[in-house]
Order: C-alpha cells, then sequence, then structure tokens
DNA sequence: GCCAACGTTGGC
DNA sequence: GCCAACGTTGGC
C-alpha cells in the first residue's frame, strides 16, 4: 500500500529547484545523520511512496512541492565515506555503513502551503510537523493529512483566481 | 542571531 | 546505565 511522507530541506543548502535540475530530476537525499529518520527510510519507505518536500528554515518556512520515493530499496549513503564531504562519518565504514538514504524523484510543484497555515487547520493538529519540539527531517504523513494538505493547496488556486 | 527542544557522546 | 556537556535543528 502506498505511503505518505513528509521530507524537510533547507533551501540554502537544497531546494526544490536544485532537484529540478538534476538529471532526471532525481537525486539521493543524502545527508541525513538522525537515527530515527534513517529507519524510516530503510525499513519503511517503499517505492512509490510520495512525500511532500518541505522548505525548513525558510522565510517563511512550508510545503513547496511532491516528491517520489524512486530507489528500489535504502543504500548506504556515499557522502558518509567521504572525507571531503560535511557529512563524512569517521566511525563508519564501507563494511558496515551506518547511514542509508534513498533516491526521490520531483513530481510536481504545489501551490506554497505555509506552516502557519498547517498550524493553523485544526485538522492537521497532529501531524508531526506542528508538534512542538519535533525535528524529524523524514516523517511519516497520514492519508487523511495528505488529502487535506493537497484540499489545502487547491483552495488556494482558486483563491488567487 | 537567539534559543528551546532534542539527540548524541563520553566520563564515571 | 546515568547524566552533564555538547552539537544540531529549525522557528522566530
Amino acid at each position: 500500500m502506498l505511503n505518505y511522507w513528509l521530507i524537510k530541506s533547507e533551501p540554502s543548502s537544497f531546494s526544490i529547484e536544485d532537484l529540478k535540475a538534476k538529471p532526471q530530476q532525481t537525486d539521493m537525499w543524502d545527508g541525513v545523520r538522525n537515527y530515527q529518520a534513517r529507519n524510516i527510510m530503510m525499513q519503511e519507505m517503499k517505492t512509490g511512496d510520495r512525500a511532500f518536500f518541505y522548505h525548513s528554515n525558510a522565510n517563511p518556512p512550508g510545503i513547496v512541492a511532491v516528491v517520489e520515493i524512486v530507489s528500489k530499496e535504502a543504500y548506504p549513503d556515499p557522502s558518509q565515506f567521504d572525507k571531503a564531504s560535511k557529512y563524512y562519518d569517521p566511525q563508519s565504514s564501507v563494511e558496515k555503513p551506518r547511514w542509508y538514504l534513498v533516491d526521490v524523484k520531483f513530481i510536481q510543484d504545489l501551490p506554497f502551503t505555509s506552516l502557519e497555515s498547517v498550524k493553523s487547520n485544526p485538522k492537521l493538529k497532529d501531524m508531526k510537523l506542528v508538534q512542538k519540539g519535533s525535528r524529524l527531517s523524514v516523517q511519516p504523513v497520514t492519508h487523511e493529512e495528505w488529502n487535506e494538505i493537497m484540499k489545502m493547496t487547491q483552495s488556494h488556486v482558486h483563491s488567487q483566481q
């Protein structure tokens, strides 16, 4: 069964425009260095799942697009072995990698849905995104939450016309 | 740039 | 295994 997710990126380091500029508009979701987020990618994400692309540390922060998980499964994040990378992890090894990633592909832009508007929608009050202290950069989204946000993006379109 | 909240590390 | 110290995230 298809599952939904939300993945965060700081646009100053990797924005949705950066993803769209990649070959096949696809890239490795590298640099995740949190076990909970890694475990979601390793154990729960499946090919064909969809995710909201969220711009964190942005002005304003919010959801900007839909992407799809396209790798067959999670595989070791090469940046952990790269001494020149800021994601280099000296405690990891090729024999026993610590960090895994999936490939994501751009699907479509969405009318911008701000964090503020998600917070102000009572139907979305249980989203991880709006829970106090929640910083998880790869997080699950329920079907209900997904549909509600899609509905919000539609209402944006109408109100702008 | 500040800082609250959270995760990780490492001494003991 | 506790927990203080430190590092990071991310909204504001």
